[in-house]
RNA sequence: GUGCCUGUAGCUCAAUGGCAGAGUGCUUCACUGUGGAUGAAGAUGUUGAGGGUUCGAGACCCUCCAGGCACCCCA
């Protein structure tokens, strides 16, 4: 290979291959956006830094944002998560709208981190949000609008799982226990990093916290505990409505979820594949304060992200992805030879104007040559037109799959195809 | 930002410090009205980039770039 300027490290290039996967991942996330009513929507994907100063975590906008200065001097930084923008286009219309708002969106984000499996910089994320309703039911829509998604893409229950927690009732009962508020706000992180962490390294962690032999062994034990939920009067209230839906399968209590993000006060979830061979498909939960902090009133929503990323990894490792995605639709109409490329023209013309997409050739080629450009091109249908064909009004009709033809006169030529 | 591993033909990979190779794909032909199959012939590399050690480097050393894994963080 010659010198190739690099691309942006961390970016990828969407060939038409990589391109169908992104437009069919959209088709799903869009048909079940709007199978639950919400509206789509995009934020611009450049925004002021002060925006993110206030709402996101400290690290995110610090070390992993992309900002750099505009001709004028003002910092500009790539958005690195859509939930500031939201929160500002809420705000700054806050009194026209009819609540609970139900928005959708998929866009490009950039985080300034070290690219490895499942994580890039440039990215895309679907986001999806219910604002302005601070109930059980607004939660467990977003979790099924979740389940419904993986429903909806073929993933199995077996495969992968939402997993819910609730962090007002992880801190009760952390509270019972005797941590102190900011122990427990602590004892939430390491829960979080629980599978990352060996066991030993852990409770060594969970000790420096303060915690007591006896506090440590019970937390443990709230971790082992399956049926905790049925303690909480949310989580109740959301899995029986899950279950109501038909989503029972996919969604389960985990206290181990707990989320990164500071701004999520109630609910939280996650998807994950059942083996732990990726990372989180999805995250999200339930935030009290959505807008007050850019200059609004209070109003509290749920909502989740998905980065295309990983879930792209995980529909190709469980084949997801439909067989004949990206291969060619169109009728390949071959010319045989310069005095029938007209004829030829004018079929394609015809099927064109029929809604049936047609190709042509450029180049003058022997029939074989086209032949095997329209096969490795996956298209389904050849036609050739011979002077045999045309002396008769006929035309060649081959279904390259299995290689049959059928001679069929060019005025049934759009009814056959159509069938 | 930290640690470890990797980088050879379009792709997958070989080559003890001693002439850069194989499979696959690609091009052409056998096939003058038919693709996939078969056979024959052919093309393809600054061995990621730059520097160093050596009579000699794809291999050893250094720097950089890119990718992978684990941290950190999170979609």
């Amino acid at each position: 290979m010659k010198q190739v300027i690099q691309s942006i490290k961390g970016t990828r290039d969407f060939y038409p291959t990589e391109m169908a996967r992104r437009q069919w991942l959209l088709a799903q996330m869009r048909a079940v956006s709007e199978s639950f009513g919400y509206q789509y929507y995009d934020g611009p994907c450049l925004e002021s830094i002060d925006l993110y100063a206030a709402k996101s975590g400290e690290e995110l906008v610090k070390e992993q944002s992309f900002v750099f200065p505009d001709r004028g001097g003002d910092l500009i930084t790539l958005r690195p998560e859509l939930t500031p923008t939201l929160a500002r286009m809420v705000a700054q219309k806050q009194n026209e709208f009819t609540y609970p708002l139900r928005w959708w969106s998929f866009g490009p984000f950039w985080r300034y981190e070290r690219p490895q499996k499942g994580r890039t910089r440039e990215f895309f994320q679907w986001n999806i949000d219910l604002i302005g309703a601070d109930t059980l039911a607004a939660d467990a829509e977003l979790i099924a609008v979740a389940a419904a998604f993986l429903q909806k893409v073929g993933l199995k229950p077996d495969q992968v799982s939402v997993r819910v927690n609730h962090r007002a009732f992880a801190n009760e009962r952390l509270a019972l226990l005797g941590l102190d508020p900011e122990q427990a706000r602590e004892m939430l992180r390491l829960i979080d990093r629980i599978d990352k962490l060996p066991a030993d390294i852990w409770k060594e962690r969970a000790l420096d916290l303060g915690l007591s032999e006896a506090q440590y062994q019970a937390v443990q034990a709230i971790l082992k505990d399956q049926d905790l939920w049925r303690e909480s009067t949310e989580l109740r209230g959301i899995l029986e409505r899950v279950e109501a839906m038909g989503f029972g399968d996919y969604v389960h209590y985990d206290p181990s979820v707990t989320r990164g993000l500071d701004y999520y006060t109630g609910t939280v979830f996650e998807v994950s594949d059942n083996f732990g061979e990726f990372r989180a498909i999805l995250g999200g939960g339930h935030y009290g304060n959505l807008v007050a902090d850019v200059g609004g009133k209070e109003l509290s929503g749920v909502g989740f992200a998905m980065g295309d990323v990983v879930i792209d990894l995980v529909l190709q490792k469980y084949n997801c992805y439909p067989e004949a995605l990206g291969e060619g639709q169109a009728v390949f109409v071959t010319v045989f030879d310069e005095s029938l490329e007209l004829e030829s023209l004018k079929l394609a013309a015809q099927l064109r104007e029929a809604g049936i997409p047609a190709m042509m050739p450029v180049q003058t080629e022997k029939l074989g040559k086209q032949l095997r450009f329209a096969d490795r091109q996956q298209l389904p249908f050849v036609l050739v037109l011979g002077p045999d064909e045309a002396a008769q009004g006929l035309v060649m009709v081959k279904k390259l799959a299995d290689g049959s033809q059928t001679l069929v006169p060019q005025s049934e030529l759009i009814g056959h195809l159509k069938s």
